[in-house]
DNA sequence: CGTTTGAAACTACGGTTGTAGTAATGATAC
DNA sequence: GTATCATTACTACAACCGTAGTTTCAAACG
C-alpha cells in the first residue's frame, strides 16, 4: 500500500511546509519555511526538495517554470506511518504503553481527554460491529 | 532535570538490552543484543557502549575486568523523553492528535483501549483535586 | 543584442551513524 | 615464561544529513 518514505527531520519539516501550502514553488515554500521559523538558504530549500523528489515524497510539475512542487503523499498517511515505526521501534510495539504514558505526564488538557474518551468509545463500538476480538 | 541524552535508533537498541540485563559486560549485552534479533559484532557494541559512555548514558566501572556497563538513565525517563520529543517534531506538540491517531487506526485492542480508559478517568480525577484547567 | 537576473543543476563539506577491523595489553594455560 | 586468549583502545570508512556555494542557462530588460 504504497509505503511513505524515511524522512529526515529536516525534510519532515520541508514537507509541512508543502502540506500547509498544498503546492508552490521553491521560493514559495522556503517562505513557508521562514514563517515557521525554519530560515534556509535558497539552495538549501532547493536540496531538500530535490531529495525529497527522489525519494518520490513530492512530486514537480517541470512544464512551467519556475517548478510547481507538490506533496506526494497525504499528510495524515505521512504521520501514521511515522507513528506506526516511533511505536515500534522506541515502544516495541506497544501503542497502549505509549498511550498510558502520554496520560500520565500531563501533556493532555482536561478537553483533550474528553475528546479520546469519546475517540475510545468510538473504536469499541466498531470493533464490537465488526466482530473484531482482542488481539494475542 | 538531567535531561537523558539523545540516542540514535543503534543507541536506543544497545539501552534496551542494558535495560533488560540491568548491568553487564560487553559480552552479556551483545548475547542480550543477538537475542532481541541485532547480531553485532564485538567491537561494534564496544564503539556503541562507547559512544553512550561519552554521552553519559552509561556509566561504566572500570574496577573490574572486564569493565560493567550500566545505564544511567531510567528507561521511563528516556521513553518519556524520546515521546516528548517526537510529540513536538511530528505531531507539533498535539499530543491529543497523536492518541487519536492511534485509537483510530486499529493499533489498540478491546483491553488495551479499556486500560487506556481507566487511565484517563485516573488522571481527569487528579486535574480535579490540583484544580488545574484546561490549557489555552 | 548584451546584460542582468531568477532559477535549476551540480558540487562541496564537515559532522554523524552504523558497522567493524587492527593493534596493544594484560591475564591464562601449559 | 612463552604462546594464547580475552578485552580494551584506536582507527576506518562509506553512507547519510544539514547546510550552502558555484556554475550554467534561459528569459526579460533596456
Amino acid at each position: 500500500m504504497a509505503r511513505s518514505p524515511d524522512l529526515t527531520p529536516a525534510e519532515l519539516r520541508v514537507m509541512k511546509a508543502l502540506w500547509q501550502v498544498e503546492h508552490g514553488t521553491v521560493a514559495e515554500i522556503r517562505a513557508e519555511l521562514g514563517r515557521r521559523g525554519q530560515d534556509l538558504a535558497y539552495t538549501t530549500v532547493m536540496t531538500l526538495l530535490g531529495r525529497l523528489a527522489t525519494k518520490g515524497a513530492v512530486a514537480v510539475d517541470k512544464d512551467r517554470e519556475p517548478f510547481i512542487y507538490r506533496a506526494a503523499h497525504r499528510r495524515e498517511n505521512v504521520l501514521r506511518d511515522r507513528l506506526r515505526e516511533f511505536v515500534r521501534e522506541v515502544f516495541d510495539g506497544q501503542a497502549d504503553s505509549l498511550v498510558l504514558n502520554l496520560v500520565e505526564n500531563e501533556s493532555l488538557s482536561r478537553a483533550e481527554l474528553r475528546a479520546i474518551e469519546r475517540k475510545i468509545a468510538d473504536a469499541e463500538r466498531t470493533l464490537g460491529k465488526t466482530g473484531r476480538e482482542d488481539k494475542k
